[in-house]
DNA sequence: CATTTATGATTGTATAATACAACTATAACC
DNA sequence: GGTTATAGTTGTATTATACAATCATAAATG
């Protein structure tokens, strides 16, 4: 890998970072953090906050606050699990579902809209980068 | 550009800002903000916070905090200026360039080490188009 | 030139996202 | 049945940020 390369991510990662942290921070809706773990409810449902924490790589208690935040707001349910007395499942409501729907095409279209003049070359190779990345960040 | 890139961007960004909000968090020597303030002061030092906070676009008050832990550590020196009674200069000290260095090699040897079997293609695409994602998000 | 307005910077306060440590309650193990 | 392990919550701390209020000085205005 040529050093310029790595140095261009280097630099371009950090920036990245800064950028979204305060991009996202804007929104009145759903904070990016329960959007995530909305998400992974969404299709992984019924599970408890070890396994979600597991799952997102995130501190069980982080998970618990998120958690116990999305149930204050109604999008999600949280269950006691009938076999396990110390133990709880959170399932999405339909709230939650929509909820969900709604902020990721919000999401989806203010993406759009920067990469509106990019080759759709460009948009499925970085795609497909980013992909690549999480994946080599996740077992890292 | 397909709905299918589009997807995996909105949701692999979503993923990757969490693992490097996590991942960097870790680290003794300079925090993150710090070092894209020191690495500004150390391409166009001589400025002020008003200026820094225009360049990284960040809230004056953001970017005086950040100035002032740099000024704290030494890795910075605050200097009046002359001309003008309100404002300052910073200048990043042999320390600060150091130090700078330092942060940022370890950073480049651990991105080097997730991208070990990347073929080169993939790692200047890659820094191409965080670069080019980046310039959207800047003139957004 | 005196008053008002604009500007550079700091400080107070609030919020979001996170981790680690301490704790509670229940289950599992021997 | 007593000890250890496990699911979850809560207390506390840290980092990064923004907005609003304030202070001091400079610039503009009449």
């Amino acid at each position: 890998m040529s050093n310029q390369s790595l140095e261009t991510i280097e630099l371009q990662l950090a920036i990245l970072i800064r950028r979204l942290t305060t991009a996202t921070a804007d929104n009145r809706n759903l904070d990016r953090a329960s959007y995530l773990l909305l998400r992974q409810l969404s299709d992984s449902g019924q599970v408890g906050v070890k396994t979600l924490a597991r799952e997102l790589q995130l501190d069980v208690s982080t998970v618990s606050r998120q958690a116990a935040a999305l149930d204050q707001k109604k999008l999600v349910e949280k269950i006691k699990d009938p076999t396990d007395g110390r133990a709880f499942f959170y399932n999405i409501t339909h709230y939650g579902q929509q909820e969900l729907e709604i902020y990721r095409t919000a999401r989806l279209t203010s993406i759009e809209r920067l990469l509106t003049d990019w080759p759709d070359e460009d948009a499925e190779s970085f795609g497909r980068l980013l992909k690549k990345f999480n994946q080599a960040l996740r077992e890292r």
